[in-house]
RNA sequence: GCGCUUGUAGCUCAGUUUGGAUAGAGCGUCGCCCUGCGGAGGCGAAGGCCGUGGGUUCGAGUCCCACCAAGCGCGCCA
C-alpha cells in the first residue's frame, strides 16, 4: 500500500472514531483525499477532509479538524499531526519510521514501487500500430516511447500487460504501397514508369526498389503485372518490418505480438464482428455500401464498413480487431495509442465496441498528439507519401535514445510538442536526462569508492537510528513515493509524471550527497550512509527503467 | 460550420482527472559556493492580470457558460 492511502486509512479511521466518540456527528463520510501539501512546513501529508466535512456537520472546519486529530488511532508512520486554519490537518512522517524504510527499499531490490492496483487484470496496449510503407517519424516515436513506458509502469502496478503492434497488411495503403514499389522497380531497370498519383514518394523507395532489383534481379519483369506488384509488395513489406522492428528496438520498445490485419479476414473475426453488428441491427445496406449506423448510438455520422466495391474499409477491420480483443482473448481492458490524426476515429470506435456489447470503458484511447519537427526556427515538414523525411532513425542517431525517451515522455500526450533538432542536439550536454543519470553514476562511484577503501556496510544490523539529517530523511521520504507515482500513472495513464519524479528524485539526491558527506571515520554512520545511497541507486535506476532508459553506471 | 486537443514566467513545460494554504520545474539571464566521496553538482535573485469575459463556491489555474487564438479531425483513406 502507498503511504498516501495509508495516511487516507488512518484519516478515515480518525474520523469514524470521533463519530463513534460522539465528537463528531454522525454523516455518511466522503472520500478522504489526501495530498502533498505545497510547502514544507505544511508537513508531508494533508487533507481538506474537515473543510469538506463542514457544511453537512454544522460546524466550525477548525473544530472538525482538531477533533479528527484528536480521535486518530496510533500508528507508526505518523509523526506530527498539526490543525491549521480555516480546517486543514497537516500530517508528518515520523522521520524514525522513514529511517526504517531503507531496509525495506533494499529487500524490495527492483521491485520497489510495485503495485498491486492492477490485481493481475489483462490489459491490451496497443500501440504504434503504423502502416508497414515506410520508416517511422518522430510523431510514431512518441507514441512508441509512451506506449512502452506505459506498458513497464502497468506491469508494476500488477496489471498483465500484452505489447502489441497491429500491422496493417491489407487495405488500400498497402496496394498503394505495392504499386509505388513496382514502378520504383521497373524504373530501376530503366523501364518507364510512373509513380501512382498517391503514390510513396520517399526515396527510400528508390532504395528498397534497387536492393530488390540487386537480389532479384529482372524476374519479376516476366510475371504477369498484378503478379509482379503482390510479389514485389511482399519482398518490401517484409523488409520494411524488418527495419520497424529494428529501429523501435534501438529506442526500447519491443512487443510482445505483431498482430496481423489479414488475419482478420482469413481467421473469421472479420464475419462474426459483422455478424454480430447485423444481428443487433447497427447495419444498413445503402447507396451501394454497407453502413455502420453509429447515428443510432449518438455518433454525428455513420460510417461506410464495406465499399459499394466489396472491399471492406479500415474500420471494418478494426472493428474485427477490437472483437477478437474483447471477444475471443477477453482483455478486461483495452489501451490504444494513436496518433492525432486518428483523433476522428475514437468516438466511433467507441461506438463499435459498444455495438459488440462491451462496455465502453473498457475501451480507452489516448491520443498522442503531433510533434511539429524542426531545425532552428523552420519547420520541417513530414509526410510519407510527399517524400521530405526526416526519420526516427535520423533522429534517435542525432541526440540519442535516452534522450529522446525523456523528451518524448516529459510532455503529456495530448499537448503538442516542438522538437528542435538543433535544440536537441544543442542541448545534448545538459539535457535533463543527463541530471538524473548522473546521480545514479555519482551514487554507482560513490560505492565504488568505498569498498576500495574498505568500508562494508550489510543489512545484519539496523542501523537506521543513525539517519537523522534532515537531508537524509528528504531523500527516503521521497523514495516512498515512486509506488505513489505508478499508480498515478496506471490510473490516468499519463506517463509524463514518470521523469518529473526521477529528476525531483535525483535533485534530492545532490542536495543529500552536497550536505552529507558518505564516507567518513565514522564507521557505523557510514555504513548507514552507504545503505541509504544504494538503496537511493536502485530507486534511481528503477525510475529510468521505467522510462525503458539506461542507468549507467558511468558516464 | 461542427467535433477533439491545447493556451500558465523570456523559452520549453508540470500542476486541471479529486476545487483548498503564498501557482512550480528545467533552460536562459544575473549573483554566489570547490581542504576532502564525480562541479554533468549546490545556493540565491529577477521574471506571472494562469488566453479573455461572465458564473458557481467560504475558497477557482482547477468546475460551468460564452468568446478569442493555435493544432488536428470531419473520405466508400488509414
Amino acid at each position: 500500500m502507498t503511504l498516501k492511502k495509508r495516511i487516507a486509512e488512518i484519516l478515515r479511521q480518525g474520523l469514524a472514531e470521533a463519530q463513534q466518540r460522539g465528537t463528531l456527528p454522525a454523516m455518511a463520510l466522503p472520500e478522504v483525499i489526501v495530498e502533498h501539501p505545497q510547502k514544507a512546513e505544511h508537513g508531508d501529508y494533508a487533507t481538506s477532509l474537515p473543510l469538506r466535512l463542514a457544511r453537512g456537520m454544522g460546524m466550525n472546519p477548525l473544530a472538525i479538524a482538531e477533533r479528527i486529530a484528536a480521535a486518530l488511532p496510533p500508528s507508526p508512520e505518523i509523526g506530527k499531526v498539526e490543525v491549521a486554519a480555516p480546517g486543514f490537518i497537516n500530517i508528518s512522517i515520523n522521520p524514525a519510521w522513514l529511517a526504517q524504510q531503507v531496509q525495506t527499499v533494499r529487500k524490495q531490490g527492483d521491485r520497489f514501487g510495485d503495485s498491486d492496483l492492477g490485481k493481475g487484470k489483462r490489459v491490451q496496449l496497443e500501440f504504434v500500430s503504423v502502416n508497414p510503407t515506410g520508416p517511422l517519424h518522430v510523431g510514431h516515436g512518441r507514441g512508441a516511447v509512451l506506449g512502452s513506458a506505459l506498458a513497464n509502469v502497468l506491469s508494476a502496478a500488477g496489471f498483465a500487460v500484452a505489447r502489441e503492434y497491429y500491422l496493417n497488411d491489407a487495405g488500400n495503403q498497402m496496394e498503394n504501397f505495392f504499386r509505388s514499389l513496382y514502378v520504383r522497380y521497373l524504373q530501376a531497370q530503366g523501364r518507364p514508369a510512373e509513380m501512382p498519383a498517391e503514390g510513396y514518394m520517399g526515396t527510400y523507395m528508390v532504395e528498397l526498389a534497387r536492393e530488390i532489383v540487386r537480389e532479384f534481379g529482372d524476374r519479376f519483369l516476366t510475371l504477369p503485372q498484378d503478379e509482379a506488384v503482390r510479389q514485389i509488395g511482399q519482398i518490401g513489406m517484409v523488409r520494411i518490418v524488418e527495419a520497424l522492428k529494428r529501429d523501435l528496438k534501438a529506442l526500447g520498445v519491443e512487443f510482445d505480438i505483431w498482430f496481423s490485419e489479414k488475419s482478420l479476414f482469413e481467421g473469421g473475426q472479420y464475419e462474426k464482428a459483422t455478424a454480430l453488428l447485423r444481428q443487433g441491427g447497427y447495419l444498413e445496406q445503402r447507396e451501394g455500401a454497407l453502413w455502420f449506423t453509429s447515428t443510432a448510438l449518438g455518433e454525428s455520422k455513420d460510417n461506410v464498413i464495406v465499399r459499394s466495391t466489396g472491399a471492406p474499409t479500415y474500420f471494418a477491420s478494426d472493428i474485427a480487431y477490437h472483437y477478437n480483443k474483447f471477444l475471443e482473448r477477453n482483455f478486461d481492458e483495452v489501451i490504444n495509442i494513436w496518433g492525432a490524426d486518428h483523433q476522428g476515429h475514437v468516438s466511433r470506435m467507441k461506438a463499435a465496441v459498444a455495438a459488440l456489447g462491451v462496455e465502453p470503458q473498457r475501451l480507452k484511447i489516448i491520443i498522442s498528439q503531433m510533434v511539429t519537427l524542426k531545425r532552428g526556427e523552420e519547420v520541417v515538414r513530414v509526410s510519407k507519401r510527399s517524400g521530405e523525411l526526416i526519420t526516427l532513425r535520423e533522429v534517435m542517431d542525432e541526440v540519442g535514445a535516452d534522450a529522446c525517451r525523456f523528451f518524448f515522455l516529459s510532455r503529456s500526450a495530448d499537448a503538442q510538442m516542438d522538437f528542435d533538432l538543433e535544440l536537441a542536439k544543442k542541448q545534448s550536454q545538459d539535457n535533463p536526462v543527463y541530471y538524473v543519470q548522473y546521480a545514479h553514476a555519482r551514487i554507482a562511484s560513490i560505492l565504488s569508492k568505498a569498498r576500495e577503501r574498505g568500508y562494508t556496510w550489510d543489512d545484519s544490523s539496523d542501523t537506521s537510528a543513525l539517519l537523522t539529517s534532515p537531508h537524509e530523511i528528504a531523500l527516503i521520504r521521497k523514495m516512498l513515493e515512486l509506488s505513489e507515482v505508478i499508480e498515478t500513472v496506471s490510473t490516468s495513464l499519463e506517463a509524463h509524471h514518470l521523469p518529473y519524479y526521477a529528476t525531483e528524485l535525483a535533485t534530492i539526491f545532490h542536495l543529500f550527497y552536497k550536505h552529507c558527506r558518505v564516507m567518513l571515520p565514522n564507521r557505523p554512520l557510514s555504513a548507514a550512509r552507504l545503505k541509504l545511497v544504494e538503496a537511493a541507486k536502485a530507486v534511481l535506476a528503477r525510475s529510468l527503467h521505467l522510462m525503458g532508459m539506461t542507468a549507467p553506471e558511468k558516464m
